[in-house]
RNA sequence: UCCUCGGUAGCUCAGUGGUAGAGCGAUCGGCUGUUAACCGAUUGGUCGGGGGUUCAAGUCCCUCCCGAGGAGCCA
């Protein structure tokens, strides 16, 4: 129940008939949650009075924040003292304060103003709102401090919430107080156009800016989807180590650091920590950093990146597939459903996301070759895929194609040989429209142990480092499947931007590790 | 690592071998409904570093540094 404030408290307690004698009375639903700076005074109404009750009721909880009104069957008025401001600590709790008085602190966007009359946009909470205050509203002190206060100041103000159209946000405060908390000289970013590689440098100030705010809002939604996503279907959270003894793969360059004399890695997968934990606890996932090494410079790749990777016992390859289209025909709708603010601010085009349901194209990379050399791309059986071609085939449909049965030559050493043509795997890679590629490799792994063996063999792989993951096929062989999804890159899908760095609040990029 | 493009005022950028520029910001002044407010004035420079060509270099050449985009690799 959202708490009452201001004038709302003025009314008959509990369910009794409204006084209607007073026009301000009205009757407050029960139990009634007060608002934090709510001041109770109870008085004995008529009816009391004449059954002989004479002093005023005791409030329920005096000046309790969070106080209840909970005296049921009490014949009694409340009333209220008016003259405290209530605190707002986000812009989202105004509208539904039209009217009173609040107080809320928080940093000046920026400022408009005239000889007379001054426009303060003001952030809190996230978000911004629109505050007026005109030369004869406020006193001499703060009109000069109104005056001289500058952008991404700390500000503190007080004044009547109403509804304005001409407000950006259609709610403003009509300011009665004003006050500088810290005076800020020189904000680096100005409101006029700034360079990547400038605002790059100033991230941890560009995270004020509301395009940067909505991307990381937006990246919040879809993590909190991903585990309620998991938590829906009895998933268990499995947190995967981050320092790990030697490459999970083998293929990428790693993070290498000192382990107590010993070398030790930053984790690039939990998937191999994953598997044993499956025999364990059935559907199991991790989700949290990981770590590449290799030099890329693209707009599609991040030192540190974070990833999440569902595995599943006893699933197998057509049911990884059904999995994963489910995923992320959840998350897209979750986005829609919970970020409409954001994706406006953001200017994307939500035609594109709407059309994310499923089913969703499935063809394989034999197929897959064939529309590629049909569409002029001189790619031959057996060459992995270039952003080139990504791009070309995601372009030939509306919503994202999962592409299967890779050749097994240039896919990890863990994937199912196909039953039906052992020179491809069980592979899966879902590609995304609009250019945005390979949000999610996922595969059918391989449970004999003899034939992983011989896999960690023909890849040249420490064996002895592999010991524990063969052990999974040792004792209870099981058939399993899962995949890896990138978070950043899903975000910059959702939030329809170009490159990575504007989907995680600190990136770590290719020489590039500062703030 | 390779390829391409860049580095000029705090920021974004013009600048034809011949006097270093604009807009924004900042500072001062004006304006009672602004929407990246507007108007006037002021302020602001190691032209990325070094070397060379030239009477003269921000401009042409060499070299190094830094940045952006892409390739490979991958999520």
């Amino acid at each position: 129940m959202a708490p009452l404030q201001g004038q709302e408290l003025l009314g008959n307690l509990l369910g009794c008939e409204p006084d209607r004698r007073r026009r301000r009375d009205r009757c407050l639903p029960e139990p009634a949650v007060l608002g934090r700076h709510a001041r109770l005074h109870l008085v004995a109404s008529a009816p009391l009075r004449r059954a002989g009750l004479k002093r005023p009721l005791r409030p329920p909880r005096r000046h309790d924040p969070r106080g209840v009104a909970d005296a049921p069957g009490r014949w009694c008025r409340i009333s209220a003292l008016m003259s405290d401001p209530i605190h707002v600590s986000s812009v989202r709790e105004l509208s539904r304060n039209i009217g009173n008085q609040v107080i809320l602190s928080g940093w000046l966007d920026n400022k408009r103003s005239s000889g007379k009359i001054a426009f303060l946009q003001v952030r809190c909470g996230g978000g911004t709102v629109q505050a007026v205050a005109g030369r004869k509203d406020v006193s001499d002190e703060a009109w000069a401090d109104i005056e001289k206060v500058t952008q991404e100041s700390t500000i503190r103000l007080t004044g009547t919430v109403k509804e304005e159209k001409r407000s950006p946000s259609g709610v403003e405060i009509q300011l009665a107080g004003f006050e500088i908390l810290h005076l800020t000289q020189d904000f680096p970013i100005t409101p006029k156009e700034h360079g990547t590689a400038f605002l790059m440098e100033h991230r941890h100030l560009w995270l004020r800016s509301s395009r940067q705010r909505s991307a990381l809002r937006v990246r919040s939604e879809v993590e909190q989807a991903i585990r309620d996503f998991f938590y829906e279907r009895d998933f268990t959270l499995i947190d995967s180590p981050i320092l790990t003894p030697a490459a999970c793969e083998g293929t990428s360059n790693l993070f290498e650091t000192d382990y107590f004399g010993d070398k030790a890695y930053l984790s690039q997968s939990g998937q191999l920590y994953l598997e044993p934990a499956a025999a364990a606890l059935g559907k199991v996932y991790c989700f949290g950093p990981t770590f590449r090494a290799e030099k890329s410079k693209t707009r599609r790749h991040l030192m540190e990146f974070w990833m999440v990777e569902p595995e599943i016992p006893f699933l197998e390859f057509d049911g990884l597939c059904d999995l994963t289209e489910e995923f992320v025909a959840y998350l897209v709708r979750r986005v829609l459903e919970r970020c409409q603010p954001e994706l406006k601010v953001l200017e994307r085009d939500q035609s594109k996301l709407e059309a994310i349901v499923p089913p969703f194209p499935r063809i394989t990379y034999t197929e897959a070759v064939e529309r590629l050399n049909k569409a002029g791309n001189p790619i031959v059986w057996g060459d992995d895929f270039g952003g080139d071609e990504e791009t070309i085939l995601a372009s030939q449909f509306d919503r994202p194609v999962l592409v299967s049965r890779f050749p097994a030559a240039f896919k990890a050493f863990y994937m199912q040989p196909a039953p039906e043509d052992d020179r491809v795997v069980l592979g899966v890679d879902l590609l995304a429209p609009e250019g945005y590629g390979e949000i999610i490799g996922g595969s059918q792994r391989i449970h004999d142990h003899d034939l992983l063996l011989q896999r960690i063999r023909q890849h040249d792989l420490p064996l002895e480092a592999f010991q524990w993951y063969l052990d999974v096929r040792k004792y209870g062989a099981y058939p399993h499947s899962g995949f890896g999804m990138g978070i950043e890159r899903f975000v910059a899908w959702m939030c329809g931007l170009s490159h990575l760095r504007e989907t995680i609040p600190y990136p770590r990029m290719l020489y590039k590790i500062y703030p």
